[in-house]
DNA sequence: AGTGAAACGACCGTAGA
DNA sequence: TCTACGGTCGTTTCACT
C-alpha cells in the first residue's frame, strides 16, 4: 500500500476528469512548476499507481459480447486468478468475498466465442468449481473520478 | 449503435495503450495529418464514444472499500438503474442477464459507509428485491486495450 | 523534490481543396 | 473529411538548488 500526498491526489483527480489535461494547466492550478507535475506523473505511472487510457463501451461500438463471470473456487484463489488473467479476452479480474470468489470481466466477439471461452478455458482451470455468466445487456454508467465528487 | 471505420478504431487502439500519445504521433503512424486525428478524436469524444481518463486502483492507494453489488429487480430494470447511477459512490452500472439484473460497482470510505449505502440507499430503491455484496479483496487485472491484443 | 530557461515539438484556429 | 500553415503553448533536457 502506498501513501499519496495531497499533490499526487490532486494530479490524479485532474487526470480522472480529462487524461489529456496539459501538465502546465495542472501546475498552474496547484501552484507548482510544469516539471514538478511531469516528474510526479512519470513516477506514479512507473509505479503502476496510475495509467492514462482511452475507455469506451465495446457494445456501443457494436464490437463484441461482454459479460461478468462469477467464479467459485475450491482451494487457493490466487492460482485461479493467475490462470484467468492471462486470457486475452479477460479485461478485469478481482478477488472478492461473497457469493463468488472471483469476478472476471470478459469481452468476446460472438456468443460462440463466449461459450468456448467459458466451457473450454475458464471451467477447465484447476480449482474452478462454479461459473455464473452475467451477460451485459446495457452499460449505464462508467466513472473514473471517484476521489473527486 | 455506431459503425466506426478503420481509422477511428486505430485511434482508439493507440489511446487505449497510452491516452497521452500525441496526435501527431498517431497521425504519422496512420499516414494522416495531425489535424485529421485531432478532429476525429474531438468528434469521438463529443459523441461520448471515447473518454481519456486516469485510472487507478483505489484500494492500492489505501483509500476506500470497494464492492460489486449484484441486484435483483422486480418489474422494470431501467428505473432502478437510473436511481442507482445518480449515487456518487457508484462508479459502474450495467444491466445484465443472469443471476442478477444489475451489477453496480461502488467505492466507499469505510465499512460503515458501505453498510449505510447498501441498507439505506440501494435497498430502499423501489423495485430492488435482492442485493448481494461482493466485497473486493484484491484487484488483479485491469485492461482497457480490448480491441488490440 | 523542485525551479528556470532555451530548443523543440505539439496543438489549434483558420483557410482552402 | 482532410490538408496546410502560423502563432501559441506544452514538453524536454539540462544545469542548478
Amino acid at each position: 500500500m502506498v501513501e499519496l500526498d495531497d499533490v499526487a491526489k490532486q494530479i490524479i483527480a485532474e487526470l480522472q476528469k480529462d487524461g489529456r489535461t496539459p501538465f502546465a494547466a495542472i501546475a498552474k492550478k496547484l501552484g507548482l512548476s510544469e516539471g514538478a507535475i511531469r516528474q510526479r506523473y512519470s513516477k506514479l505511472k512507473e509505479l503502476g499507481l496510475i495509467q492514462v487510457v482511452a475507455v469506451t463501451d465495446p457494445m456501443q461500438l457494436g464490437f463484441e459480447r461482454q459479460a461478468m463471470i462469477g467464479i467459485g473456487v475450491t482451494g487457493r484463489i490466487e492460482p485461479v486468478a493467475d490462470a484467468v488473467q492471462v486470457l486475452p479476452e479477460v479485461t478485469y479480474v478481482v478477488i472478492t468475498a461473497g457469493p463468488y470468489d472471483l469476478l472476471v470481466e470478459v469481452v468476446c466477439e460472438s456468443d460462440e466465442h463466449m461459450l468456448d471461452l467459458i466451457s473450454n478455458k475458464i471451467r477447465r482451470i484447476e480449482g474452478v468449481s462454479q461459473t455464473d455468466a452475467l451477460m451485459y445487456l446495457q452499460l449505464r454508467k462508467q466513472t473514473y473520478s471517484w476521489g473527486v465528487r
